[in-house]
DNA sequence: CAAGCATATGCGCATATGATCATACCATGA
DNA sequence: TCATGGTATGATCATATGCGCATATGCTTG
């Protein structure tokens, strides 16, 4: 076994793909980059990410149901946070291998 | 500046985002991780993944224009290959990322 | 050129997903 | 209890996406 990474069953996958696929949406990601310096309720980020109140509070059901946030209630306002910081380790990866690949289309199409 | 990540501009937030949509496929995963020992023809991976030939061709068209995957053309073979292996740490990371959740859920529910 | 294997693509279907409106729910304070 | 601010949710529409069939394209060999 020359790689570290095992093959993933059937179920793991789907999981995967899941967490990848949340994280597939730019509101999403804006909300959660909007929260990189803690909770947040949910009137703050509508402000922060420009959406309506409908749709962050879509977006958010989504993050948490994946996880991906947590819930935190205090009187009328709800506050959400990043359950898992290693969502931004992600987004860097993400972010280096972007950067990688407009090198590597730049250096082919010269 | 608590955290090291930068705001990312609009249009960097749909680049990110659309990266991860792409890994949000189950099918698209397969064909990653069939890919990690090497390069592979399509037929290869048609058989690995158990998919159709339509299908994986689509698939590897989606890869290659984010840029995840590259061709290589010999005699009538079409090669693909994982451009940039970046893509497994994500995977590992996203990995720890659902024990993690799973845990917690565990734990919340007891 | 004809035949055949390997890969890609146009088309259509079914489903999933995001956005919005209106409204319901929930907690607080008068 | 009623009114109000904050949040969630049902209904709906438009669009995006995955899938498969049939066919097209590309390459090789006879």
């Amino acid at each position: 076994m020359p790689k570290g990474g095992k093959p993933l069953g059937e179920e793991a996958l789907h999981q995967v793909a899941r967490r990848f696929a949340v994280l597939g949406e730019p509101m999403r990601l804006r909300i959660l980059q909007s929260l990189m310096n803690g909770e947040l309720p949910v009137n703050a980020l509508v402000e922060a990410t420009g959406g309506t109140q409908t749709n962050v509070s879509r977006h958010l059901q989504t993050l948490a149901a994946a996880g991906l946030v947590s819930r935190r209630r205090e009187g009328a306002q709800v506050f959400y946070a990043v359950a898992d910081p290693s969502i931004f380790e992600l987004c860097e990866l993400v972010c280096g291998g972007i950067r990688k690949s407009l090198a590597a289309q730049a250096g082919s199409l010269r």
